[in-house]
DNA sequence: CTTGAAAGCGTTGCAGG
DNA sequence: CCTGCAACGCTTTCAAG
């Protein structure tokens, strides 16, 4: 990890999809070499995956949420962590330091579907004492 | 944007270099159907850029932490925009409905980067009034 | 939407330096 | 790490259905 790899890492953030050649010629390296610097940041899980950013908005999910979470008791969370994995309108699970035990971020449609998330899956989780909802106006950043 | 484009979307998110001929091969489409069908996600913005996710641990950032902000009055906003868009250990900046007017997701070094960020950039803020931050101590799901 | 063909581009592997 | 060459694969564009 140098500089060289830094450059390259910076510039697949910005375009995943950027060829070998075209960052060749951006950090002063040959072509092959270039290739295999990718591949070993592969390899070592610097780099996890190529992916893709979706527009959110454009995907209908208008209401961005965080949710605190107090959760009762420590035998709970293997229930808890089932339910909140396989529920698809939780990007992130944090387990936090502080008053509260879990912080969730939440993608969904409107207040309504929040209103069913909250009411319908979250506390009904065993062991969920309490919730404490943050809704987000606006967005200025939002990165990875 | 029907079932077929929620396919593409879904496995470039897996794999954001996914070539058209796999995907053709999944989604039962022609290569220079499946093409088309990328480039016009592509224009519309659903897609807005191919990335690359990293893996944070192996960047050296151990510490994920939220950091609530309160502000004084509406006009110290602008300033307070401007530096938090400068400051590259801030994530995710958003303006929130409730007792904090902001919520900072910040990734750093260690305890040492954040107690100079809370102090040295955030408190140093014109019109910021409180602040108020919370410790990641895990992360069980985190996605885009 | 499909297939098929042609042209162009980028990658990959191997040489030798 | 570099260059150069060759082989391969994928994309893109076109025509025609």
């Amino acid at each position: 990890m140098d500089r060289v790899d830094e450059e390259i890492l910076r510039l697949l953030k910005q375009n995943g999809r950027m060829t070998s050649s075209e960052i060749s010629k951006r950090v002063h390296l040959s072509v092959p070499a270039v290739a295999e610097r990718i591949r070993k940041l592969e390899d070592s899980g610097m780099i996890e995956r190529f992916t893709v950013r979706l527009n959110r908005e454009q995907t209908g999910l208008h209401l961005l949420a965080f949710i605190m979470v107090e959760l009762e008791r420590p035998e709970h969370i293997v229930g808890f962590r089932e339910r909140i994995l396989a529920t698809d309108s939780v990007l992130e699970c944090h387990h936090m330091a502080g008053s509260y035990d879990y912080l969730l971020k939440v993608a969904l449609p409107g207040t309504r579907e929040l209103e069913q998330l909250i009411s319908q899956t979250i506390k009904q989780i065993e062991g969920v004492a309490k919730t404490n909802t943050m809704i987000v106006l606006s967005t200025m950043k939002e990165e990875m």
